[in-house]
RNA sequence: GGGGCUGUAGGGUAGCUUGGUUAUCCUCGUGGCUUUGGGAGCCAUGGACCCCGGUUCGAAUCCGGGCAGCCCCA
């Protein structure tokens, strides 16, 4: 039934941007594309979410310009090093050369902290706690992916905090956390948390957490990040405060950020061989209601529906009046995943119902007319908690704790799932490993273990998480 | 980073090898009739050879470049 979704995931992704109208992805530059009004709607409503968790932990929203001068760029080596080869400039003001080049940022690191440098004075100035929702630049030479691997990145959502300790910032780093598992929550996308191996972590940073989610063709995806800066680019940027004692002290800092990713993961989770399947609070249609009409009745019908419209105000609530016929507006709607279907014929005004049809499961059932709107209700969050287990119970079933590189490569490649295992935590041994298995080590996961390492043998106190990830 | 393939109405395609009348089919849009409980039917009508250059009496077709997309390998 879900053949197309689970086994030829990539036809399923592309098909979907297009026929749920998503994204226009024919704009003719590689790697950007077109919101269309559907999928912005979408995207805002996700955006509320992000913003509404933010703001009730103290986050304020601001607007670092897009172009940053290429000194500032470069001030800090190790990050420069990360982006350099993904950095689109402004070379040309008109016809003139600039004589400063300017960068459209991949990331707004270097936009912000100058500023940060002239904000902050002293320790009553802490914390700083803001973010911005932009959008980012980065050249892929790979292949790129609608809301996946992007040239434009539009909805990058990124919070940069300064304090007075670096206790203060481990604490943010968890504040941040919290936040970001609140958000995946509401969105219903299960995730792993892990900490980066050192390669692989934020240039420039002392650590990285990231959260990954599993794609129905097992691969995985970053869904977000959260980084501990340390004193690291307070140096470079000369971010200082005076602290308790009057001395001039580096701040310490955070950052952490999430993408349009976060709403690849939203679509691709709940979907089926049907189309999308939304979490009724970011639908941009929650109730999409069906009129059924045979000669001689339609104004009955249509004075039915018009009550139950005003009924259900409150709810983003569709009628679909168009001159086709019932069928082909299910499978419409269905495509583009409205959680809820009323069918309102002349044979459910005679018995005083009104017909349900849940896009989740496909159940279809009367509700008694005077029941309506509790019912909507109550339906509308139970196919939240449906489609949120669901995602859930997918995820665990496919990690596998494995002690083997070979078990890790089964795991990876013909259970399409994520290995757990133990390693060392050497980035030689590691690498190694990577290149035996052919996967990507993720990351390290908090709780401890006893073992010996897949890769050479070693003593391993910590679990690992493996997969391929996108 | 290396290699291969492709570009024809809004979408999917035939035609290209072997250059030659009005460019094929499905879908779609529009107007109408009819119908409406899982993708209806009929009539009328609309819409395309990626861009630039070359070869030729003549180019969707051959050649070169650009742009865009897809696939494989590292």
């Amino acid at each position: 039934m879900e053949e197309k979704w689970r086994n030829r995931f990539g036809e399923w992704y592309s098909d979907i941007i297009e026929k749920a109208e998503i994204l226009d992805v024919r704009y003719p530059v590689k790697g950007i594309h077109v919101w269309l009004p559907y999928g912005f709607k979408i995207r805002r409503y996700v955006l509320a979410i992000i913003r509404n968790e933010l703001e009730k932990r103290g986050h304020e929203e601001t607007l670092f310009p897009l172009l940053i001068p290429d000194y500032e760029l470069a001030k800090e080596g190790k990050h420069i090093k990360g982006f350099e080869d993904e950095v689109y400039w402004v070379t040309h003001g008109g016809i003139n050369p600039l004589e400063v080049k300017l960068a459209l940022r991949p990331t707004s690191e270097t936009a912000i902290y100058p500023m940060f440098a002239l904000w902050i004075r002293s320790h009553a100035d802490f914390p700083v706690k803001i973010y911005q929702i932009v959008n980012t630049f980065r050249y892929e030479t790979k292949h790129t992916r609608p809301l996946i691997r992007l040239r434009e990145i539009t909805t990058f959502s990124e919070a940069h905090t300064c304090h007075g300790s670096y206790e203060e910032a481990e604490a943010q780093v968890k504040e941040g956390v919290d936040s970001y598992s609140s958000i995946f929550k509401a969105l219903g996308i299960p995730f792993i948390l892990s900490r980066r191996p050192e390669w692989d972590k934020f240039p420039g940073a002392d650590y990285t957490l990231a959260f990954d989610t599993l794609f129905p063709d097992g691969r995985t995806l970053q869904i977000g990040t959260v980084h501990q800066l340390g004193q690291n680019f307070a140096e470079t940027f000369e971010i200082t405060f005076e602290n308790l004692e009057g001395e001039q002290e580096y701040a310490y800092q955070t950052c952490y950020g999430m993408s349009d990713r976060v709403i690849a993961a939203l679509l691709s989770l709940h979907g089926d061989d049907s189309g999308l399947s939304l979490i009724p609070e970011v639908a941009p249609i929650q109730v999409v209601i069906i009129p059924v009409w045979k000669k001689g009745h339609i104004d009955e019908v249509n004075r039915e529906i018009g009550g139950i419209d005003k009924e259900l105000v409150g709810y983003r609530v569709h009628i679909d009046n168009r001159d086709k016929r019932p069928g082909r507006k299910y499978y419409d709607w269905e495509i583009k995943g409205v959680p809820l279907r009323l069918e309102v014929g002349i044979r459910d005004i005679e018995n005083q119902v009104v017909t349900f049809v849940r896009r989740d499961t496909g159940e279809k059932f009367p509700v008694k007319r005077e029941e309506l709107r509790d019912k909507v209700e109550e339906v509308l969050e139970d196919i939240r908690k449906n489609l949120s287990e669901r995602a859930q119970k997918y995820l665990e079933s496919r990690i596998f704790k494995v002690y083997s590189i070979e078990n890790v490569k089964e795991v990876v490649y013909n259970k399409k799932g994520i290995a757990k295992t133990l390693w060392c935590g050497r980035k030689d041994c590691g690498v190694d490993i990577e290149e035996r298995a052919d996967v990507d080590i993720l990351g390290i996961l908090e709780e401890e273990a006893e073992g010996s390492c897949i890769g050479c043998g070693e003593k391993a106190e910590k679990q690992v998480i493996m997969g391929r990830s996108y």
